[in-house]
DNA sequence: CGTAGCTTTGAGAGTTATCAAGCGTAGTGG
DNA sequence: CCACTACGCTTGATAACTCTCAAAGCTACG
């Protein structure tokens, strides 16, 4: 862990997308209960954050930068399950330890809860374990969606889907830079580097997006959609 | 909807396992609030239960038989999120309408909860809201599981796992009816009929398993397992 | 300007899907 | 009680999509 956070660097030019730098309405992660304070705190590019079956000690909520989280096979087969961007919270569990592994994209600044603090809250009122409770079904939500996606997509499709969800992420200006390679998003889709690049290229061909410069990307809605199947 | 509950039919011995007909510790979804108590229901084979997108009024708890929900592309593509088995609830959403529809496996008794009254204790007692809580994340820890499987694993790896799980909530006897169709398997794993089929006749030939009766099956865990990749 | 790592592209192989029959089992009606 | 019908399951042949292996092209950074 480093304690000092330091500028993004060149590469990282995602870390100074607008999106990246706005609004945080609410630093506290719980509405009306503004006594849960975080500490500041910073990762370094690909540092982990935190690992699987670690007591779930702390919970983070992003300023800056973006997180992944992923379980690993026994042979090294990863799965992403989620990526978070300014603003999410994450790394929060409700058993005693880590489910997955949390991992910096870039450099990356989080605000830290102590858990313990937020149960506390939880157990004395309800409306705070109702947050916990919606915060949850969101992210289940997303764990189901991306099932349909894995289960039941093409490549194409699970590649569309998930450039038009980067985008509304990252404030649906359509033009943005992936803050992740070209694995991350493999290891998220269920598919290899390859294959995404190769479908990348192939939507590129059909007008579906314009790529520069590695990771930056403009997309066009309307024909991404028509490739997402929906 | 059929008011009358019907014995199951010689082709549902599914809901003869004893694992059906075995403790519901409490009738009450909640615990510590007996005051939520549920109307019972029955529901026949196939007949859908709620539909994706209708206002979500109840919450169900299975006494009897099975559930799946499911979500269908446009296209008709469709993708299994979850089976229920006695002593399940379902149908219990955060958001004002359902996210999937529910439909009866097999000849299945519920008990149905106002989900008003569920959302009113949940509002006024904070140990109802933990409860929601610990339930979503119990889901989401399973809708994450079955992502990595659907993103990472073969077809081999994905019917031993689901054989297991099958096994262990329906008891850990080892032996066991399957209360879904092959076309249901296919559908919660991100696979065809046939590849079931031929990947559970490889497993019979390597001795993984035994089938009888078409659902009839009994597991060789030690074996299994090594085909899980675990 | 050179290096390292990420990305792209190509060729071939493999797993799973698709299309097409048969088979079996369960429930039905004579 | 037995044959009939329907539906689900299995098996085979072929095709398609994606993976694997390989190499070259970029980009960012030292």
């Amino acid at each position: 862990m480093t304690t000092e956070f330091t500028p993004p660097t060149a590469l990282e030019t995602f870390a100074e997308h607008p999106s990246c730098r706005v609004e945080f309405p609410e630093i506290a992660p719980f509405k009306g209960h503004p006594e849960i304070i975080g500490t500041s705190f910073s990762y370094s590019r690909e540092e982990e954050i935190y690992g699987e079956g670690e007591e779930a000690e702390f919970v983070y909520k992003i300023v800056g930068g973006a997180v992944r989280t992923h379980n690993i096979l026994n042979d090294g087969r990863r799965q992403i399950t989620g990526f978070h961007l300014p603003g999410d919270l994450f790394g929060l569990e409700s058993g005693a330890t880590h489910r997955h592994t949390a991992e910096a994209l870039t450099e990356t600044r989080v605000l830290i809860f102590k858990r313990r603090q937020i149960e506390r809250a939880a157990a004395s009122f309800a409306e705070v374990a109702c947050q916990l409770w919606t915060r949850a079904t969101t992210e289940l939500r997303h764990a189901q969606d991306l099932a349909v996606l894995l289960g039941r997509c093409t490549a194409q499709e699970r590649i569309a889907a998930f450039l038009i969800e980067v985008d509304e992420r990252l404030g649906g200006t359509s033009t943005f830079a992936l803050p992740m390679t070209r694995r991350d998003i493999a290891d998220y889709l269920g598919l290899t580097v390859e294959t995404v690049s190769r479908t990348l290229s192939l939507m590129e061909e059909h007008g579906a997006l314009l790529r520069s410069g590695g990771r930056r990307i403009s997309i066009r809605h309307g024909r991404l959609r028509q490739l997402a199947g929906d």
